[in-house]
DNA sequence: AGGTTGATCAAGCAAATGGTTGATTAATAG
DNA sequence: CTATTAATCAACCATTTGCTTGATCAACCT
């Protein structure tokens, strides 16, 4: 069992896993208490089975969790991975922003020294791939 | 230009185009301003024909969009969609967060009136949302 | 015009996804 | 012990995804 998702796996996979609209709903419901797996595919068309697959999904995204009562499941929501993902996002966001003041700022006649962004030509440093723009 | 397939298939669509570790590399060097399909494709072993159809992929899920410049296409970061990805995400995220402070009042013994009455509106008015999970 | 560059179109293929039905494991209730 | 409930496992199928190669389109440049 691979334990160590590279966390850019684990971005993968939460990513993939709230593209789904079941899922989505999935979440959206958790997002008011834990449920059981009945309970939560009860909205649904599709078999339990199937609800029970998208559970695993976000499980193995990290968005959610199973504890144990009963025969019960009940499902419940890891606030954390939402966060990781919001994260990633507002990162890009952010750099976004920022170029549009330094846009701004060219076009105010301002040259604001510091970020290299307003730069026509981007510097294609291949060796660069990384997903982190070195925060 | 047909842009309203039901904002629900716009998350759909969002969410899975991050879900692919290539096509996140791609949102965060667009983050640092425009670039064409070439310059985007030079960091990955894969071919341009499949990084033209990552952006394709973007675009169709409004986080890029496509201008000219001669025969080339420069592709550019659209920042709405990013910021509709982080709407959904903190709306349950921030609900979450709410539950554990009642939870926390409770099991401090401080009654904050109901158990679950902490009322679950913090911006579902957003009126493009037809994914709760009726209360 | 002819040639080069930048990007897409088109067909095809291996792998993954979402769904089903049927059987099986666990825990509770009689 | 038997029956019931809750959920998963297993095999299978249709569709989609990601990628490839080869051909085509569109705009530039001599």
């Amino acid at each position: 069992m691979i334990v160590d998702p590279s966390s850019d796996d684990r971005l993968d996979r939460a990513f993939m896993a709230l593209a789904d609209p079941v899922r989505r709903r999935i979440v959206a419901r958790l997002s008011r208490g834990p449920a059981t797996v009945n309970e939560l595919a009860e909205p649904f068309q599709i078999t339990k089975q199937a609800v029970s697959k998208h559970i695993q999904v976000l499980e193995h995204a990290g968005l959610v969790s199973r504890t144990r009562d009963a025969q019960r499941r009940p499902v419940h929501l890891e606030a954390a991975q939402l966060e990781a993902l919001t994260a990633w996002i507002d990162r890009y966001r952010l750099i976004h922003e920022q170029q549009f003041r330094s846009l701004d700022a060219l076009l105010a006649g301002t040259t604001t020294s510091g970020t290299d962004a307003a730069s026509p030509e981007p510097g294609q440093s291949a060796g660069t791939a990384q997903e982190e723009p070195e925060s």
